[in-house]
DNA sequence: CTTCTATTTGCAAACGATTTGCAATTGCAT
DNA sequence: ATGCAATTGCAAATCGTTTGCAAATAGAAG
């Protein structure tokens, strides 16, 4: 049977480049994120590490986002409502529909989208540094 | 010499149609957002207010949006890393390009965009309730 | 124009998400 | 093993926003 490869960040490596501390907090934190196929908010990581060692702490979980985000290794979404989530950077870039019933986030891409969205923002003279397309939906009913 | 209309929001219409009382607090606020070109958040509304009634206050401003966006006469945005801004709902659906030196906000629309939403959307099983589309750039430098 | 009451207000305190100061702990280069 | 800068946990601070409450008031009724 084949799988597809779901590749996993190798986060260690890329903190060592970052030239900071691989430490015992941020290990937990970083296999969390590794295997994570959601996009969890702070406070989940923080369970799901606290899981794993009690002596964790919410500060170091927000720490450690902010880290990584800063090195690129993961992307911070605000989605509607709620308190920010997290995603490993892995893979190229696409956007987000969220399942307003479930909280559920399903990604998607468009090449299509991502050219218009160039070309409007080039003919009102500006240049995207960043852009963010969330689409929020409920299931369609079976018919 | 001939200007476009701008439509001015009937906000008291509204109000009165939701079944609830013009105070003077909130038609001073409504005055403000009628004749904001911008897109102000609660706190520069509650500055333009004082700036008419000194005893107007943050909650009733925070009140009045809650209130005006619960009938549909306001749209809330939540732009990146910044408070909510709001803007009155006239006009047809845009979505919005925000500068990131000046925090300016310039509206758009495509119907090519709006149609690839609904595909995709459709495509992955979902209907959409509602959509944020931002574009966030700088100014092409001028050559 | 007064009277009445439910609605609305201002204030201060509470809130949820996130950040920060600080003293104690710990990676890790030596 | 040693030493020190980086990192931690904790509690307190922060920011935007909401809320409880007693006082003020819109506006329907007379």
């Amino acid at each position: 049977m084949n799988q597809t490869v779901i590749p996993k960040p190798d986060y260690e490596a890329a903190l060592r480049e970052a030239g900071v501390r691989i430490t015992r907090p941020r290990r937990v934190i970083l296999g969390i994120l590794s295997d994570a196929g959601d996009h969890p908010d702070a406070m989940e990581i923080f369970r799901r590490a606290v899981a794993i060692d009690s002596s964790i702490s919410l500060s170091t979980v927000y720490r450690t986002m902010k880290l990584l985000e800063g090195i690129g290794a993961i992307h911070r979404h605000a989605f509607e409502g709620g308190p920010s989530r997290f995603e490993p950077a892995v893979g190229d870039h696409h956007d987000h529909l969220i399942d307003i019933e479930t909280g559920d986030v399903i990604e998607f891409q468009s090449d299509r989208i991502e050219e218009l969205q160039q070309e409007i923002a080039r003919e009102l003279g500006y240049e995207i540094v960043h852009h963010r397309l969330e689409l929020y939906g409920r299931k369609r009913r079976r018919r």
